[in-house]
DNA sequence: GTTATATTTTAGAACCATTCTAATCTTATT
DNA sequence: AATAAGATTAGAATGGTTCTAAAATATAAC
């Protein structure tokens, strides 16, 4: 048996593609499964694109950045710097906050109802606010 | 007259480099006479260089970010950075927050008192909160 | 099913911000 | 002045990301 038709896992992921309007491309397919069969997670290109290695999924690097961007394009994912030098996608993409361990480089979600911001002020210029971002840094 | 001896500016500037422990040389000098001089700003490490240029201040690019690496490691300014690809320096080091125009990718200074964070969680495993960086994104 | 059309994947080059190297120059100290 | 410690520099190197243009694949139309 070299090919399962379907799993859960996979089923999901494909509605996920196709409901988003993206082509369920093999590629595509197996970067979703990783990303999405577990709980929520922060990725970077680079470890997606070694997970993927040590999985024997064959793919590019170019085609990881294509789907990670295609991916948050769609609200699939959520893309965060902090450092420069390197993103995080983040497949939690509802509103939340981030603990950021400023020595190990490791992400955190923290809920939203876990900060209550009491005041925050209008945007200028008539601007509209698109996100409001928290990130605790911590030395740990 | 090829050189003024001391202005208000000059020895304010030269005096801060001394108290921190920094060589007043010719480019920290000059830099950080760019960097302070006037209100707070946001200075990239290619803007500054540039900015240089402008004034016919000959330093290297590698100079300026040793420069602002050293302002930064003693507390001169802030390093900041929100989209992957390039940081800033913020003249402006006291506790405050950032709005972030998408479109521009301008900084504005939020001042501390402008945002009431009513609860903030506890740092996990006893690590100790070394910043709090909220950031508004705007469309703007 | 086949064909046509649009989209996706890919290897490798290119790019950009930043850091490194190791030689030279400056500053502060004696 | 001589010395030692620290700073500057050009250019090479690095690391993450994007681009290019050709080959492969997915969907739509027949």
């Amino acid at each position: 048996m070299r090919h399962k038709k379907t799993s859960v896992g996979n089923v999901t992921v494909l509605e996920r593609l196709r409901a988003s309007g993206l082509r369920p491309t093999r590629q595509r397919l197996a970067l979703a499964k990783l990303l999405f069969a577990r709980g929520h997670r922060h990725a970077s290109a680079e470890q997606l694109f070694n997970e993927a290695k040590t999985h024997r999924i064959e793919v590019s690097l170019a085609t990881v950045y294509n789907a990670l961007h295609d991916f948050t394009a769609k609200g699939l994912l959520r893309e965060i710097s902090i450092d420069s030098g390197g993103s995080y996608f983040d497949t939690n993409t509802s509103y939340h906050h981030h603990f950021y361990f400023e020595r190990s480089g490791h992400l955190e979600d923290i809920a939203a109802d876990r900060i209550a911001i009491a005041a925050l002020p209008d945007a200028p210029g008539g601007a509209e606010i698109s996100r409001v971002d928290v990130i605790i840094r911590v030395n740990g």
